[in-house]
DNA sequence: CGAGCCAACTAGGTTAACTATGTTGCTCAC
DNA sequence: GTGAGCAACATAGTTAACCTAGTTGGCTCG
């Protein structure tokens, strides 16, 4: 990375990418470049620019699509956050319990087929 | 990792840790247990477990002191607003991750096997 | 006895390489 | 012209190695 103001590069980059998002600058829906592509903008590696991904993603500012792009999040789709607490308890639970039946699931496609059939792409 | 649930190995940790917080199991200002040590507990590399702390980082449910250790933050000292949507986004993103492929697992195995048998779950 | 140094342990940051997987567009055979 | 297949490019995940830097406790030396 460019600056050296303490700051580690990959946050830097995650900040300046924020706040084209919130300035409008990268509109909800627009792509962002692509990783190789920002690595050269911001004169970074690929993991840190990898790095600063992650952590919108992890934000929920962006999502990654394999193989497509990272795209800015809808404004709609982002946060309600009505009343959080009874939300996230649900959300919560809602990850145990389809954590579970894919590991229960999972478990049994591997036993069942060994090959493992053409998956099926597009 | 353990589990090969298709959850990637660093969110499951973090999913783990961020239950032992919230479940109290790790009280506000208690240190986690260090980097090596998570990775030997649950037999990943220091670069998951790396991730996975920096995860909880992000979301600001831990704060790491260098030198020092990783400790898990005081409830009160926790922006409430910021951390709950950023929460609910990253739950909503897990459910809507999860979802999908246990559709995708499910049909799957519907196709491959069709008899095989029982547990009904849903 | 006390001051200072040093070794061990800690988190944090960076880079690079490899693998897996998904999407898209082009080409080529038919 | 249509379809199959392939190559190129995309994100995602994992691992490993190296470096920085802060903290702590013990040990040595004056």
């Amino acid at each position: 990375m460019v600056k050296h103001t303490g700051r580690p590069g990959y946050l830097q980059i995650a900040d300046d990418l924020r706040a084209q998002i919130r300035g409008g600058s990268l509109a909800p829906g627009a792509p962002l470049p692509s990783t190789a592509k920002l690595a050269e903008q911001y004169d970074a590696s690929l993991s840190v620019v990898k790095l600063a991904v992650g952590v919108l993603r992890t934000e929920g500012l962006v999502i990654g699509q394999q193989g497509k792009g990272v795209f800015v999040r809808d404004a709609e789709e982002q946060p309600p956050a009505a009343d959080s607490t009874s939300e996230v308890a649900e959300l919560r639970a809602a990850v145990q319990d389809l954590s579970l039946r894919l590991a229960k699931v999972e478990e049994q496609l591997a036993t069942s087929t060994t090959h493992r059939s053409g998956r099926g792409s597009r």
